[in-house]
DNA sequence: ACTACCGTACTAGTGCGATAGTACACATTT
DNA sequence: AAATGTGTACTATCGCACTAGTACGGTAGT
Protein backbone atom coordinates (compact mmCIF):
# COMPACT_ATOMS: atom_id res chain seq x y z
CA UNK A 1 0.00 0.00 0.00
CA UNK A 2 1.05 3.24 -0.06
CA UNK A 3 1.20 4.07 3.34
CA UNK A 4 4.62 5.51 4.89
CA UNK A 5 5.44 5.95 8.61
CA UNK A 6 7.76 7.45 10.26
CA UNK A 7 8.80 6.40 13.94
CA UNK A 8 11.12 9.52 14.93
CA UNK A 9 9.12 12.31 14.08
CA UNK A 10 7.04 12.18 17.79
CA UNK A 11 3.97 11.50 15.68
CA UNK A 12 2.13 8.56 16.94
CA UNK A 13 2.25 5.64 14.31
CA UNK A 14 -1.18 4.75 14.93
CA UNK A 15 -2.10 8.78 13.83
CA UNK A 16 0.08 8.41 10.99
CA UNK A 17 -1.86 5.78 9.48
CA UNK A 18 -5.04 7.04 10.18
CA UNK A 19 -3.95 10.25 9.02
CA UNK A 20 -2.46 8.33 5.92
CA UNK A 21 -5.61 6.17 5.26
CA UNK A 22 -8.02 9.02 4.81
CA UNK A 23 -6.30 10.53 2.46
CA UNK A 24 -6.31 7.15 0.74
CA UNK A 25 -9.91 7.42 1.46
CA UNK A 26 -10.20 10.94 -0.05
CA UNK A 27 -8.57 10.76 -3.19
CA UNK A 28 -10.37 7.64 -4.12
CA UNK A 29 -7.30 5.46 -4.15
CA UNK A 30 -9.53 3.00 -2.11
CA UNK A 31 -13.33 3.54 -3.01
CA UNK A 32 -16.22 2.61 -0.87
CA UNK A 33 -17.06 -1.22 -0.24
CA UNK A 34 -13.15 -1.51 -0.83
CA UNK A 35 -11.25 -3.35 1.86
CA UNK A 36 -8.27 -1.79 3.37
CA UNK A 37 -5.06 -4.20 4.08
CA UNK A 38 -5.44 -6.71 6.30
CA UNK A 39 -3.90 -5.49 10.20
CA UNK A 40 -1.51 -8.36 10.02
CA UNK A 41 -0.16 -7.74 6.46
CA UNK A 42 0.17 -3.82 6.83
CA UNK A 43 1.57 -4.26 9.99
CA UNK A 44 4.27 -6.41 7.91
CA UNK A 45 4.47 -4.35 5.67
CA UNK A 46 5.62 -1.53 7.46
CA UNK A 47 7.78 -3.51 9.99
CA UNK A 48 5.19 -2.16 12.73
CA UNK A 49 2.70 -4.61 15.46
CA UNK A 50 -0.07 -5.37 14.76
CA UNK A 51 -1.78 -4.05 17.49
CA UNK A 52 -0.57 -0.44 16.41
CA UNK A 53 -2.15 -0.62 13.09
CA UNK A 54 -5.51 -2.07 14.70
CA UNK A 55 -5.23 0.56 16.85
CA UNK A 56 -5.27 2.62 13.86
CA UNK A 57 -7.97 0.66 12.38
CA UNK A 58 -9.94 0.76 15.83
CA UNK A 59 -9.84 4.74 15.42
CA UNK A 60 -11.31 4.79 11.63
CA UNK A 61 -14.24 2.45 12.76
CA UNK A 62 -15.13 4.89 15.63
CA UNK A 63 -15.12 7.45 13.11
CA UNK A 64 -17.51 6.05 11.31
CA UNK A 65 -15.38 5.85 8.26
CA UNK A 66 -14.79 1.60 7.55
CA UNK A 67 -16.81 -1.15 8.73
CA UNK A 68 -16.55 -4.11 9.69
CA UNK A 69 -17.25 -7.41 7.35
CA UNK A 70 -17.15 -9.66 10.40
CA UNK A 71 -14.49 -12.24 9.37
CA UNK A 72 -13.33 -10.50 5.87
CA UNK A 73 -11.81 -7.11 7.23
CA UNK A 74 -13.03 -3.57 6.99
CA UNK A 75 -14.61 -1.70 4.34
CA UNK A 76 -15.03 1.79 3.15
CA UNK A 77 -18.29 3.32 4.20
CA UNK A 78 -20.44 5.13 1.33
CA UNK A 79 -20.26 8.46 2.80
CA UNK A 80 -16.45 8.31 3.75
CA UNK A 81 -14.76 9.84 0.76
CA UNK A 82 -16.92 12.98 1.11
CA UNK A 83 -15.71 13.04 4.75
CA UNK A 84 -12.12 12.97 4.41
CA UNK A 85 -11.98 15.29 1.35
CA UNK A 86 -13.83 17.86 3.85
CA UNK A 87 -11.45 17.39 6.81
CA UNK A 88 -8.39 17.09 4.57
CA UNK A 89 -9.57 20.62 3.54
CA UNK A 90 -10.45 22.01 7.42
CA UNK A 91 -6.72 20.61 8.32
CA UNK A 92 -4.82 21.78 5.29
CA UNK A 93 -6.90 25.26 6.41
CA UNK A 94 -6.37 25.20 9.85
CA UNK A 95 -2.62 24.35 8.93
CA UNK A 96 -2.24 27.51 6.40
CA UNK A 97 -3.90 29.86 9.35
CA UNK A 98 -1.51 28.53 12.14
CA UNK A 99 2.06 29.29 9.87
CA UNK A 100 0.55 32.56 9.09
CA UNK A 101 -0.14 33.78 12.19
CA UNK A 102 3.30 32.51 13.31
CA UNK A 103 4.87 34.91 10.41
CA UNK A 104 2.97 37.54 11.61
CA UNK A 105 4.39 36.74 14.44
CA UNK A 106 7.90 36.88 13.76
CA UNK A 107 7.27 40.54 12.63
CA UNK A 108 6.18 39.81 8.99
CA UNK A 109 3.94 41.79 7.27
CA UNK A 110 1.02 40.74 4.51
CA UNK A 111 3.63 42.19 1.54
CA UNK A 112 6.17 39.95 3.37
CA UNK A 113 4.33 36.88 4.10
CA UNK A 114 3.08 37.01 0.52
CA UNK A 115 6.54 37.34 -1.36
CA UNK A 116 7.85 33.95 1.22
CA UNK A 117 4.46 32.57 -0.15
CA UNK A 118 5.37 33.54 -3.64
CA UNK A 119 8.84 32.16 -3.50
CA UNK A 120 7.93 28.82 -1.88
CA UNK A 121 5.03 28.65 -4.65
CA UNK A 122 7.20 28.77 -7.66
CA UNK A 123 10.05 26.73 -5.70
CA UNK A 124 7.41 24.33 -5.40
CA UNK A 125 6.17 24.33 -8.72
CA UNK A 126 9.07 23.15 -10.24
CA UNK A 127 8.95 20.59 -8.42
CA UNK A 128 5.92 19.35 -9.16
CA UNK A 129 5.97 20.45 -12.59
CA UNK A 130 3.65 18.50 -15.34
CA UNK A 131 2.14 15.50 -12.91
CA UNK A 132 -1.04 14.39 -11.38
CA UNK A 133 0.80 14.26 -7.74
CA UNK A 134 -0.05 11.80 -5.21
CA UNK A 135 3.17 10.03 -4.62
CA UNK B 1 7.51 36.18 31.83
CA UNK B 2 6.52 35.92 28.62
CA UNK B 3 6.27 32.19 27.60
CA UNK B 4 3.35 29.83 27.53
CA UNK B 5 3.65 26.07 27.03
CA UNK B 6 0.65 23.35 26.13
CA UNK B 7 1.59 20.15 28.11
CA UNK B 8 -1.44 18.21 25.66
CA UNK B 9 -0.29 18.83 22.10
CA UNK B 10 2.63 16.06 22.20
CA UNK B 11 5.56 18.63 21.61
CA UNK B 12 7.98 17.84 24.48
CA UNK B 13 7.57 20.83 27.14
CA UNK B 14 11.32 21.58 26.93
CA UNK B 15 11.49 21.86 23.41
CA UNK B 16 8.35 24.25 23.57
CA UNK B 17 10.30 26.55 25.94
CA UNK B 18 13.92 26.61 24.10
CA UNK B 19 11.79 28.08 21.04
CA UNK B 20 9.98 30.70 22.84
CA UNK B 21 13.15 31.87 24.34
CA UNK B 22 14.52 31.95 21.14
CA UNK B 23 12.20 34.04 19.83
CA UNK B 24 11.71 36.26 22.95
CA UNK B 25 15.89 36.62 21.93
CA UNK B 26 15.00 37.19 18.04
CA UNK B 27 12.75 39.60 19.13
CA UNK B 28 14.68 41.49 21.73
CA UNK B 29 12.62 40.92 24.62
CA UNK B 30 15.89 39.51 26.19
CA UNK B 31 19.23 41.57 24.87
CA UNK B 32 22.32 40.14 25.22
CA UNK B 33 23.73 40.00 28.50
CA UNK B 34 20.59 40.12 30.42
CA UNK B 35 19.24 36.78 32.42
CA UNK B 36 16.72 34.74 31.80
CA UNK B 37 14.10 34.17 34.31
CA UNK B 38 15.42 31.49 37.08
CA UNK B 39 15.13 27.90 36.61
CA UNK B 40 13.06 27.56 39.65
CA UNK B 41 11.18 30.91 39.32
CA UNK B 42 10.36 29.84 35.23
CA UNK B 43 9.33 26.30 36.75
CA UNK B 44 6.83 27.82 39.10
CA UNK B 45 5.06 30.64 36.89
CA UNK B 46 4.51 27.44 34.26
CA UNK B 47 3.32 25.14 37.21
CA UNK B 48 6.06 22.89 35.68
CA UNK B 49 8.68 21.07 37.30
CA UNK B 50 12.34 22.61 37.41
CA UNK B 51 13.98 19.48 35.95
CA UNK B 52 11.97 20.42 32.86
CA UNK B 53 13.23 24.17 32.30
CA UNK B 54 17.02 22.83 33.32
CA UNK B 55 16.45 20.77 30.41
CA UNK B 56 15.65 23.55 28.36
CA UNK B 57 18.51 25.46 29.48
CA UNK B 58 20.97 22.99 29.04
CA UNK B 59 19.88 22.80 25.56
CA UNK B 60 20.22 26.60 24.96
CA UNK B 61 23.43 26.34 26.72
CA UNK B 62 24.77 23.69 24.47
CA UNK B 63 24.26 25.75 21.34
CA UNK B 64 25.82 28.33 22.33
CA UNK B 65 23.22 30.86 22.69
CA UNK B 66 23.41 31.69 26.63
CA UNK B 67 26.68 31.09 28.61
CA UNK B 68 26.65 30.73 32.51
CA UNK B 69 27.31 33.13 34.51
CA UNK B 70 28.41 31.22 37.81
CA UNK B 71 26.16 31.20 40.99
CA UNK B 72 23.92 34.00 38.97
CA UNK B 73 21.81 32.86 36.29
CA UNK B 74 22.27 32.48 32.14
CA UNK B 75 22.57 35.26 30.51
CA UNK B 76 21.99 35.95 26.44
CA UNK B 77 25.29 35.73 24.54
CA UNK B 78 26.35 38.33 22.32
CA UNK B 79 25.64 37.17 18.53
CA UNK B 80 22.00 35.12 20.06
CA UNK B 81 20.10 37.49 18.43
CA UNK B 82 21.05 37.33 15.15
CA UNK B 83 21.31 33.51 15.25
CA UNK B 84 17.76 33.08 16.63
CA UNK B 85 16.49 35.40 13.91
CA UNK B 86 18.30 33.58 10.89
CA UNK B 87 17.15 29.91 12.78
CA UNK B 88 13.09 31.73 13.28
CA UNK B 89 13.37 32.89 9.71
CA UNK B 90 14.44 29.70 8.53
CA UNK B 91 12.06 27.34 10.81
CA UNK B 92 9.33 29.78 8.99
CA UNK B 93 10.46 29.07 5.54
CA UNK B 94 10.60 25.18 6.54
CA UNK B 95 7.20 25.42 8.05
CA UNK B 96 5.26 27.26 4.77
CA UNK B 97 7.21 24.97 2.25
CA UNK B 98 5.97 21.97 4.24
CA UNK B 99 2.26 23.84 4.09
CA UNK B 100 2.19 24.72 0.60
CA UNK B 101 3.38 20.71 -0.38
CA UNK B 102 0.72 19.41 1.76
CA UNK B 103 -1.67 21.43 -0.24
CA UNK B 104 -0.36 20.51 -3.78
CA UNK B 105 -0.65 16.79 -2.63
CA UNK B 106 -4.37 17.73 -1.76
CA UNK B 107 -4.91 18.43 -5.11
CA UNK B 108 -5.24 22.25 -5.31
CA UNK B 109 -2.78 24.41 -7.96
CA UNK B 110 -0.88 27.31 -7.56
CA UNK B 111 -4.26 29.31 -7.96
CA UNK B 112 -5.87 27.42 -5.40
CA UNK B 113 -3.13 27.60 -2.77
CA UNK B 114 -2.82 31.53 -3.51
CA UNK B 115 -6.82 31.67 -3.03
CA UNK B 116 -6.52 30.15 0.17
CA UNK B 117 -3.63 32.11 1.80
CA UNK B 118 -5.16 35.23 0.48
CA UNK B 119 -8.04 34.10 2.57
CA UNK B 120 -6.26 33.27 5.57
CA UNK B 121 -4.10 36.51 5.22
CA UNK B 122 -7.11 39.00 5.04
CA UNK B 123 -8.99 37.01 7.98
CA UNK B 124 -5.55 37.64 10.44
CA UNK B 125 -5.27 41.14 8.92
CA UNK B 126 -8.21 42.06 10.78
CA UNK B 127 -7.17 39.85 13.88
CA UNK B 128 -3.78 41.62 14.03
CA UNK B 129 -5.09 45.32 13.34
CA UNK B 130 -3.37 48.07 14.15
CA UNK B 131 -0.67 46.30 17.10
CA UNK B 132 3.33 45.52 17.22
CA UNK B 133 1.96 41.98 18.31
CA UNK B 134 4.21 39.68 20.28
CA UNK B 135 1.23 38.83 22.48
C1' DA C 1 30.20 33.13 58.60
C1' DC C 2 25.50 32.95 57.38
C1' DT C 3 21.67 32.97 54.41
C1' DA C 4 19.63 32.98 49.96
C1' DC C 5 19.71 32.29 45.34
C1' DC C 6 21.94 30.51 41.00
C1' DG C 7 22.57 26.06 37.71
C1' DT C 8 23.53 21.17 37.85
C1' DA C 9 23.38 16.10 38.92
C1' DC C 10 21.34 12.16 40.59
C1' DT C 11 17.76 8.56 41.60
C1' DA C 12 13.01 6.97 41.66
C1' DG C 13 8.42 6.90 39.91
C1' DT C 14 4.52 7.94 36.37
C1' DG C 15 2.13 7.99 31.81
C1' DC C 16 1.91 6.72 27.17
C1' DG C 17 3.18 4.92 22.66
C1' DA C 18 4.82 0.84 20.95
C1' DT C 19 6.24 -4.07 21.07
C1' DA C 20 5.47 -9.06 21.92
C1' DG C 21 2.78 -13.04 22.33
C1' DT C 22 -1.46 -15.32 23.04
C1' DA C 23 -6.38 -16.30 22.69
C1' DC C 24 -10.98 -15.71 20.81
C1' DA C 25 -15.18 -15.31 17.46
C1' DC C 26 -16.22 -15.10 12.76
C1' DA C 27 -16.11 -16.19 7.61
C1' DT C 28 -14.12 -18.32 3.52
C1' DT C 29 -11.89 -22.09 1.21
C1' DT C 30 -10.72 -26.76 0.59
C1' DA D 1 -14.48 -30.97 9.48
C1' DA D 2 -10.17 -28.65 9.00
C1' DA D 3 -7.21 -24.98 7.73
C1' DT D 4 -6.59 -20.30 6.79
C1' DG D 5 -7.46 -15.50 7.22
C1' DT D 6 -10.22 -11.61 9.21
C1' DG D 7 -10.65 -8.06 13.42
C1' DT D 8 -10.48 -7.88 18.44
C1' DA D 9 -9.04 -8.38 23.46
C1' DC D 10 -5.83 -9.10 26.92
C1' DT D 11 -1.46 -8.96 29.69
C1' DA D 12 3.44 -8.10 30.08
C1' DT D 13 7.37 -5.45 28.84
C1' DC D 14 10.21 -1.61 27.06
C1' DG D 15 11.64 3.28 26.09
C1' DC D 16 11.12 8.00 26.70
C1' DA D 17 9.35 12.48 28.29
C1' DC D 18 8.14 14.23 32.37
C1' DT D 19 7.51 14.61 37.40
C1' DA D 20 9.29 14.55 42.14
C1' DG D 21 12.57 15.19 45.62
C1' DT D 22 17.13 15.74 47.17
C1' DA D 23 21.95 17.12 47.22
C1' DC D 24 25.97 19.70 45.68
C1' DG D 25 29.24 23.68 44.21
C1' DG D 26 29.35 28.50 43.13
C1' DT D 27 28.18 33.63 43.95
C1' DA D 28 25.98 37.72 46.25
C1' DG D 29 24.20 40.26 50.20
C1' DT D 30 24.19 40.92 55.02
Amino acid sequence: MFIRVDSSNGVPVYEQIVRQVKFAIADGVVAAGDLLPSVRELARELAINPNTVARAYRDLQSQELVELASGIGLSVRGGAKRECQTQRRQLLQARVGQVLEEAFRSGLDAAAVRRLVDAELTRLEKQFMGNGNHE
